[in-house]
DNA sequence: TGAAAATAATTAAATAATTCACAAACTATG
DNA sequence: CATAGTTTGTGAATTATTTAATTATTTTCA
């Protein structure tokens, strides 16, 4: 578990996605062969990926389905239980919280920062409380490790309470520019650089 | 151009947003250390990444930020013209629609398609026609290239016919399965995985 | 104006990631 | 229950990516 490179860790998402698919539509049974055309991986990939978890299949079988799910879940952290706190209940922050199929997948968002908590409270689909961003500190759940920001400005202070507060991993929605504080990590999802880099992809595909 | 790495392609929207910023912040000029500070890369990676384009720099002087800014814009393709659709006027889509510092940026989304093309053409924060879903293939604007994918389900029908219609990339908002025709490209953009990709990663720094 | 300082471009080396290829282990079946 | 047929797991090879070292060019300032 020490060192599971970057690019693995990003594909175990992938794959846990698509076993819950299978395994709603009532797979029991899959070989990385399969499970390759399914997620457009390598199925060497797969069994390597798969691999670096511990012995998860049987030669001459393939790879059990819900035990699969149940070991990435446990193995990998995702136990449903993980506590997370979201910054900025705009229209984005809300769309997260609304997110179908959310619970149960990734752990929990249990609360929310912003700057109108009142207004935000107020909002049917704001389904979490809602505290001024002010009281951060106050409020800030026992063992929170990461945080979803999806603020418009003001990134750079906010990551560093969030650092001193013991935040490990932040998911970044904002467009601003901030310096990560040594000993975090960070994932961006930015839609208008994957955008972007759809458009720079296609582009260079004809040249 | 043929053959900018993958790697490559996802950090130049990353150089761009931050060129912007620095522009507009009245930064004139800029060298590869300082530019690697600013955006947590390192400063030879920017210049083997910038050098594929072209000799953008001089040699004991760095590069000019408008400068860069114009060519990243013209030589990749993001001429603020790129045509693109947006399939699926839901929250998220809403959201997309009136991302803020949208516009010339990546291109235009000039129309978007829904099952309740009425509903959505009436609501104010909807800034593109909406057509039915059904009339895809009428109103599908030529020349388009790349389609913003935002639906529930249904996605491979759809992309099917995107396909026929010769569009080239998809931004994938779904977290539905599908199979990517031959030729297609497609980025994810998934909250749920990037959230549970951050997970994994906080969990695995721990053992 | 010319030499020292700075910095990009490029070549070479190192590192990381993927894929190949095959032994080992399991399943299924007669 | 033995054996043929599968399919995993993994060391070795390959390929891709990043980083370091070197070279070449430009600026700057005495």
């Amino acid at each position: 578990m020490e060192n599971i490179s970057k690019s693995t860790l990003k594909r175990y998402p992938v794959y846990l996605k698509a076993l819950r698919k299978l395994s709603q539509d009532g797979v029991k049974r899959i070989m990385s062969s399969e499970l390759s055309e399914y997620v457009d991986i390598k199925s060497t990939t797969i069994r390597r990926d798969f691999s670096l978890i511990g012995q998860l299949g049987k030669q001459g079988y393939g790879y059990d389905v819900d035990e699969l799910i149940d070991i990435f879940s446990k193995e990998l952290g995702a136990q449903y239980d993980e506590k997370m706190i979201l910054i900025g209940v705009g229209r984005l922050g809300t769309a997260i919280l609304n997110y179908n199929n959310w619970n149960h997948v990734a752990g929990e968002i249990v609360c929310a920062f912003d700057k109108q908590p009142d207004k935000r409270n107020n909002e049917p689909k704001v389904n979490v409380p809602v505290y001024h961003i002010d009281q951060l500190k106050e409020k800030f759940p026992e063992g929170c490790e990461i945080a979803i920001l999806c603020i418009p400005d003001g990134a750079q202070d906010i990551v560093n309470e969030l650092h001193e507060l013991g935040v490990k991993g932040i998911v970044n929605f904002t467009r601003e520019h901030f310096v990560l504080p040594e000993g975090m990590i960070k994932e961006d999802v930015d839609v208008v650089s994957t955008i972007q880099e759809m458009v720079f992809e296609v582009n260079s595909l004809k040249k």
